[in-house]
DNA sequence: TCCTCATATACTCAATCTGAGCAAATGATG
DNA sequence: CATCATTTGCTCAGATTGAGTATATGAGGA
């Protein structure tokens, strides 16, 4: 999504032009110079994203990695025989090792850079990894025959701010990364990084300096960690920026290969789209109060919203219809229980729950 | 991007759940049984866009299929052991095939569908098409070794709407897309299609029944058309849609394999973007009036804006400042040339140019 | 039974934003 | 020197937004 992320190789692909023997004649079949090692494999990946009244959660599946177990997406390669569609290929992959038929699904990026899939030997084949995003009303009575939720601001301790600044933003990230952009080495100029300094991206990505908080930054803030070694799948790879904080804790819990980068354009995407796209509604059950609805937002951009003016937007711009019935025990007065009205994706050329965080 | 994309196979991935003998056990290296006919090749396919005045372009290389030369995107294979990540393989491919140098590039989207890739022979590799989107300030010095600059709705002429609706849309495309949807087979339900039925894709589409013009469609509208047989790159699939519309012309100018869709994708995504993150710039030179601004936005947008307003809400946004420059003989008053201010970047969320179309 | 509580729902209001228009300024052109 | 095309400044009503106040209603405990 990132308007950052757009120039991630400039320096690269200006330096190395790379010519080689290959002509100015283009076309798919030409140049099958492709030898064994440097086969490629799709990796298809499923970010399966749920709600459990205010408590978002993803899907994942234990992958023993090194005698440790690893917390992995539902995942597998993508097997042009077998399936005829990419999409095909991640929902047999989902069911195959959770029991789970997915409906909802998007794709989101394509991630292909060497090095950040903990592959020493070079004779396996390059994996290129393809994410989705999924998402899964949630249903206790579903079983699952692989896979567990789990909550996914365990992975991302900073983006949940429902309960005011997550406190490890001001007191470990913001004066690590402070520590770290000071060491930006002048004589050897960022590589692959993005156009801004290191002081840019922080005041961007955590809001330093009056900068606003920005709830889709998600990305973007696990590859300033990453990239800064605070996050273990970095220390993982032997990144020597990793080395001088030795002993120090890492931040948020890790996943198997690339997967928390893919949770984390997941957790973005959703993030953004839920604004202008009626997508919350895969996460409701068929009826459910404006109350519900509510939280279930707020968990997803992790703050909270100003309940009147939530309600206003939603029912006046016709995203749902009352179903007539009532919902009792809520602790208040019963709420009017309501059902999506499908028919908006018809009417308006982009319905969706527009909001503005408040720092409620 | 599309809601209405993402449950493409759902029918079929619920019906042929394709249970394998593999276990529940996951991990990338197992099920390397990647026999020579499903090897998989990554493609990767440039659409750079360009904008000279008012004219909206597209970068193309001429590749001969069957002795008649087709419109093509730059593309090459991804071929891991030259190329250090996917956007580096693509700048050399661009810069090898045309000469150019890419400045902002995005990614797109992955499309793997088996298929839309005009191959008879099952003994070639399966291609995956990575499409990416690249913008280029259009320099008539800059001397290309190859490709040409093609004007982008040429491809797409339902797309303008400058010059008002254009007439193909309610003289041939309605039409016959009417006669398409009457033809929905009620028993054999549509597979791998959106949610919406034929005749509500129509309405969302091309804007019928009052429905208003959404220009972010671009895919969409390329994808009815495509699914019913309406664009040569259908009718060369063998479709049997196509069969029915034998002699009458065919919508737009074609492309190789899939590129026209993947230039579709690029439009639609431009056309979004470029009303929340300041995209439009790098079309832009250092310098420039508002009014070349919004000939660029309006090129874009394929329709007209206020003037008035655009100028407010560029200058109000701080989105540019002036640089003390006027530009003369520009047919009336000279204007004040402005530059870009990159540091709203740092600034705002999502500082782009915000505007609603007018029929003008 | 009745009071308290938590939530639902209704309504208000000012500030801002948006869409659309008019009018004066200014240099080029014939 | 009048005409023209464009820039630039300004107005104004209607819609939207952010935020606050007040009342309704059922659950649960004293």
């Amino acid at each position: 999504m990132g308007h950052d992320m757009s120039r991630h190789d400039d320096v690269c692909a200006a330096q190395n032009t790379d010519k080689t023997h290959r002509e100015g004649i283009i076309g798919s079949d030409a140049g099958h110079d492709r030898s064994g090692p440097a086969a490629i494999e799709i990796g298809l990946n499923a970010a399966i994203i749920t709600c459990a009244k205010d408590n978002p959660q993803i899907l994942t599946v234990r992958q023993p990695v090194d005698d440790r177990p690893l917390e992995a997406l539902p995942f597998g390669p993508f097997t042009p025989i077998r399936h005829r569609t990419l999409e095909t290929g991640l929902r047999n992959w989902v069911a195959e090792q959770t029991g789970l038929h997915l409906g909802y699904a998007e794709q989101l990026y394509t991630f292909g850079d060497r090095g950040r899939h903990a592959r020493a030997d070079d004779n396996e084949p390059h994996a290129v990894s393809i994410g989705y995003l999924a998402l899964n009303r949630f249903d206790e009575s579903t079983a699952l025959t692989g896979g567990h939720w789990q909550g996914i601001y365990a992975f991302f301790p900073w983006e949940d701010w429902r309960s005011g600044k997550p406190e490890i933003i001001d007191e470990e990230i913001v004066p690590r990364l402070t520590r770290w952009l000071a060491d930006q080495p002048a004589d050897r100029p960022e590589v692959a990084a993005s156009p801004f300094s290191r002081a840019d991206r922080l005041r961007m990505c955590f809001g330093t300096d009056g900068t606003q908080w920005d709830e889709e930054k998600v990305l973007e803030r696990y590859e300033l960690l990453f990239e800064a070694g605070l996050v273990e799948e970095a220390a993982r790879e032997g990144r020597e920026a990793a080395s001088q904080w030795e002993s120090l804790p890492l931040f948020g819990r890790a996943m198997h290969l690339d997967h928390r980068r893919i949770l984390a354009t997941a957790l973005g995407r959703l993030r953004a789209k839920i604004k202008y796209r009626p997508v919350v509604f895969e996460l409701m059950d068929a009826d459910f109060t404006l109350f519900e609805l509510q939280k279930t937002v707020e968990a997803i951009l992790g703050s909270h919203l100003h309940k009147q003016n939530f309600r206003r937007l939603v029912e006046s711009g016709g995203l749902v219809e009352p179903t007539g019935d009532v919902r009792t025990h809520t602790g208040g007065r019963p709420a009017k229980l309501f059902r999506f009205r499908s028919e908006v994706l018809l009417e308006r050329p982009a319905p969706g729950v527009r909001v503005h965080a408040t720092l409620n």
